[in-house]
RNA sequence: GGGCGCGUAGCUCAGUGGGAGAGCAUCCGCUUCACACGCGGGGGGUCGUUGGUUCAAUCCCAACCGUGCCCA
């Protein structure tokens, strides 16, 4: 075996083996205590990118945990059709060719798609598997699956019959490159420099009238209104008055409303209900008309003054502040910085655009999922995000559904000629229906598709068989625990809670583990634009797929809400990673061999070390398991990569050197080893197997062996005491022979009470230290105390300065105790077991005052 | 504007109401028989600022400054 570990020469040798024996693979078993998680679907369209390498590695390293804990464990992995992302990197592709949607026609687009996915889609699949993620493949599921869509017509179907879907015109994001409806979620905020325009829009009566405010003259032919704040002095004499719509020449209120900010250019704004969000709820509260000026394709109506007429939006705002201009009505063109809203598709500028839509109406929906949480049935993870949720359901609004676009679930909704509307499973029932009704009518169907989230929203159990009532329903319903990002908190995790407490009449999982946003060490957000993104991929390619994983999750912290992602971290992973296998090529090579099974021996038969490192082991595992157990995957992976190599590596490895080891240290070794790497296997799944594969061990691979309990691994606290006051006294004459100039190889010699032969066999190993008995000292003191007395033998000269620089700070201390301890109110007020303790300290301080200044009083005098 | 974070060593971050820590970087020493992707050692911080609570504050509270995310 080569001296460092190469992930790239194991990595996919033994993923395919996991594949290869079904590992991930579980039925339902009532038996045993379910775990499932629903992996979020990721896109097809989608790579993997590093909010997977921080979202699902800790739903790996959960499954993987709970499979070895016995537990009924599960990972149900999927993709999401992702409608627009999709369709539009289909259309781009066609583009190539000279083809449109529309020339192919539905069918034929469609066709086109599946094969596209068919090609591409997998792509992100491999990447998981490249980084360790161990999902139930067998159990893949698709939004578009025939069974998963069967359940979004079966849902679209009921909540239409419950009054609850319908059709109606609202404000709606538009696309204008998409030519579709987005959802919020689709919709970010952008920086734009633009202008801000003071128009005058002169009184009805001649007077002076008052000067908007606008970002959007274009939109002014749909102005209904001019609206100020109601306590505004300003404007209040204008109020209910008109004023005169330049250019269009036609009269318009000037109206009250709150929601106007008096900061905001004049004070004054006009008011464009079709176009702008604001003004559409300022529209609804004053009754005002809502005509709509600008199309589907972002042009603007023939509702406008003819020299407008189909200009290009951005186009026609300049042509209007240009005719504005020549008008005499703009008082002001000055730069401004606004926030707009840019599809996250397409990079076009989202027109807020009122249109025939169909909607889910969210009240009655949002109040049982705002009482799941209330009542404690689900819990977030940080606790606080859970106010994110709450706030969103109180605040909700009904949800725009439909979807311009082919590719997702078409509505199972017709028209007859009349424009009746018929929603039914399947065209044959709307056929019936139609008969039903109308006596027939050729039906046609509705070309829109639903929201992708409206099927990832029944995910947690369309992928359990829902509506059929599946064993997998029965056991893995509720999910255990979903594990996602906070941004989609609303968009996602409180409709899975409305639809699953709707439709399966349960809470769709317990807990919503919220991770942390990642950064780049700069602090920047990591987008595609700065180029500053980290690709799990090439992290993988560098460290291994363990060590990304493990330098991501040494990174991850419960309560913070985001991750400075610092790759020397899992360069240092990797490195533990090359450690771990030296260890393992130590144990390896032992001359007297290996045990036949990772069994100890009696704990009479060990020594001191040997009792040391099972009791860091024993509390490291413990450690561990409560980090697990309570989603503290850094707490976790810090705590075992620190056993490993401060603890493990560092002192018993060495210790294990010594004549007196030999008897147990195979077996110890490869206990303790054994032990760590199943410990570390839901972190860094290859290496851990690979190093468990040649120690002593039982079963067939890794991922099925059981959690180390830590209750079965013994602790000996008082000799582990005294192996730390060995490490302690290491360190004083390691300091000391750095002082002394003493060579790596000379030997250096020590002065003490006596000793057990394996200490002073250790202190040979550790420091090439020769043990001198000083008879001066007590040999029936504790072992500690001898332990913490050992000193080097040395010239007087340098021992001197040693000794007074050691007085000095022990002086420090004990003057520091003296002082708080003198204090009355300490006294009165403090702790009593903490009074005692620094009663402790501080004789432990002069003690060592006393054995210090003592030993530079026994110095012959210096050198005149 | 509303909500939520963060501010500790050059960098990334732990941490605790009672003696400031790690990794990386830096400096010094070492080819010591698992590992130079290593081992041993050193230097380096008014714990953002100002108040308050307390016998005691880096930690709790308030304000402020800086910085970031989400929502509007």
């Amino acid at each position: 075996m080569s001296k460092q570990y190469d992930p790239s020469a194991v990595e996919a040798r033994i993923y395919a083996k996991w594949l290869a024996s079904g590992v991930f693979h579980e039925e339902p078993d009532p038996a045993r205590p379910a775990f499932v998680i629903s992996m979020p679907p990721p896109n097809i369209t989608g790579r993997a990118h590093i909010g997977h390498g921080s979202t699902y590695t800790p739903m790996d390293i959960l499954t993987r945990y709970h499979r070895m804990l016995g537990e009924n464990a599960d990972w149900i992995p999927g993709q999401d059709h992702a409608a627009i992302a999709t369709e539009s990197v289909v259309i781009r592709e066609l583009a190539k060719e000279g083809l449109t949607r529309e020339s192919l026609g539905r069918d034929e687009f469609i066709a086109r798609v599946w094969a596209w996915r068919a090609q591409y889609g997998g792509i992100i699949d491999e990447q998981f598997k490249a980084l360790g993620f161990g999902p139930d493949w067998e159990r893949a599921r698709f939004t578009l699956d025939p069974e998963l869509s069967a359940a979004v017509t079966r849902v679209f179907v009921d909540l239409y019959n419950e009054g609850l879907i319908y059709r109606g015109t609202r404000l709606v994001n538009w696309d204008p490159k998409a030519r579709s409806t987005l959802s919020d979620a689709e919709v970010e905020s952008e920086e734009r420099q633009t202008f801000l325009w003071h128009v005058r829009y002169a009184a009805e009566d001649g007077g002076p009238g008052v000067v908007i405010a606008t970002t959007r003259p274009e939109t002014m032919f749909a102005d209904v209104a001019v609206a100020v704040h109601p306590d505004d002095e300003r404007y209040r004499d204008l109020v209910g008055r008109n004023v005169i719509l330049p250019l269009a020449n036609r009269p318009i209120p000037v109206i009250a409303d709150a929601a106007v900010e008096r900061g905001f250019g004049t004070g004054a704004v006009k008011v464009t209900p079709a176009h702008d969000a604001t003004d559409y709820e300022i529209g609804q509260r004053h009754g005002l008309a809502m005509p709509t000026v600008i199309d589907f394709a972002g042009c603007l109506t023939g509702d406008v003054p003819a020299a407008f007429a189909g200009l290009e939006r951005f186009a026609a705002r300049t042509a209007t502040a240009a005719a504005l201009a020549a008008a005499g009505a703009l008082v002001k063109e000055e730069p401004y910085t606004t926030k707009v809203p840019v599809s996250s598709r397409t990079g076009e500028v989202i027109e807020p655009l009122l249109s025939l839509q169909w909607f889910c109406k969210m009240d009655a929906l949002a109040k049982p999922a705002l009482d799941a949480y209330r009542s404690g049935a689900i819990a977030f993870v940080p606790e606080r995000f859970g106010r994110t949720y709450e706030q969103w359901l109180e605040n909700i609004r009904d949800w725009n559904v439909s979807r311009q676009v082919w590719w997702g679930h078409q509505l199972p909704v017709w028209y007859t000629p009349d424009d009746a509307v018929i929603v039914a499973p399947t065209e044959e029932e709307a056929q019936r229906v139609a008969r039903e009704r109308y006596g027939g009518a050729e039906l046609r169907r509705d070309p829109d598709t639903l929201d992708t989230w409206f099927s990832s929203g029944l995910w947690p159990f369309s992928i359990l068989g829902w509506p059929a009532r599946t064993p997998e329903l029965d056991h893995w319903y509720p999910n255990s625990v979903l594990i996602t990002g906070r941004e989609i908190i609303f968009l996602w995790v409180a409709r899975m809670v409305m639809l699953g407490l709707r439709f399966v009449g349960r809470i769709p999982f317990k807990t919503v583990f919220i991770t942390p946003l990642v950064f780049d060490i700069e602090g920047r957000k990591m987008s595609k634009s700065l180029g500053n993104a980290i690709d799990p991929l090439e992290m993988a390619a560098k460290y291994g797929a363990d060590g990304f994983r493990l330098g991501t999750m040494m990174q991850m912290r419960l309560e913070s809400q985001e991750l400075r992602f610092d790759e020397r971290v899992c360069d240092g992973a990797r490195r533990f990673n090359t450690k771990l296998w030296n260890a393992l090529q130590f144990i390896l090579g032992l001359p007297e061999g290996l045990p036949g099974a990772a069994v100890l021996p009696p704990a009479e038969r060990l020594t001191l070390a040997d009792k040391w490192i099972l009791t860091e082991l024993r509390a490291c595992v413990g450690q561990a398991t409560a980090a697990l157990d309570s989603f503290a995957m850094g707490t976790a992976a810090n705590v075992l990569h620190d056993f490993g190599w401060y603890k493990f590596c560092d002192w018993y490895l060495e210790s294990a050197k010594i004549e007196a080891q030999k008897p147990t240290r195979s077996a110890v070794l490869s206990f303790v080893l054994n032990t760590l790497v199943r410990a570390l296997h839901p972190i860094e799944p290859f290496i851990t197997e690979e190093i468990w594969q040649r120690l002593p061990h039982d079963g067939y691979t890794i991922v099925t062996a059981s959690w180390p309990e830590a209750a079965e691994i013994p602790a000996f606290p008082a000799e582990a005491t005294v192996y730390t006051a060995f490490t302690d006294a290491v360190v004083r004459i390691r300091n000391a022979r750095i002082e002394l100039g003493l060579r790596p190889n000379e030997g250096v010699r020590l002065r003490c009470a006596p000793l057990p032969d394996e200490i002073v066999a250790l202190f040979a190993a550790f420091v090439r230290g020769v043990v001198e008995i000083d008879p001066a000292r007590p040999a029936d003191a504790p072992l500690v105390s001898r332990l913490a007395q050992i000193d080097v033998v040395a010239d007087f000269a340098i021992l001197r300065e040693r000794y007074t620089r050691e007085a000095a700070k022990l002086v420090e201390e004990v003057e520091r105790l003296e002082r708080k301890l003198a204090n009355p109110q300490f006294v009165a007020k403090a702790k009593p077991e903490l009074i005692a303790a620094e009663r402790a300290k501080l004789a432990g301080y002069r003690a060592d005052l006393e054995r210090v200044t003592a030993a530079l009083r026994d110095l012959p005098p210096p050198d005149p």
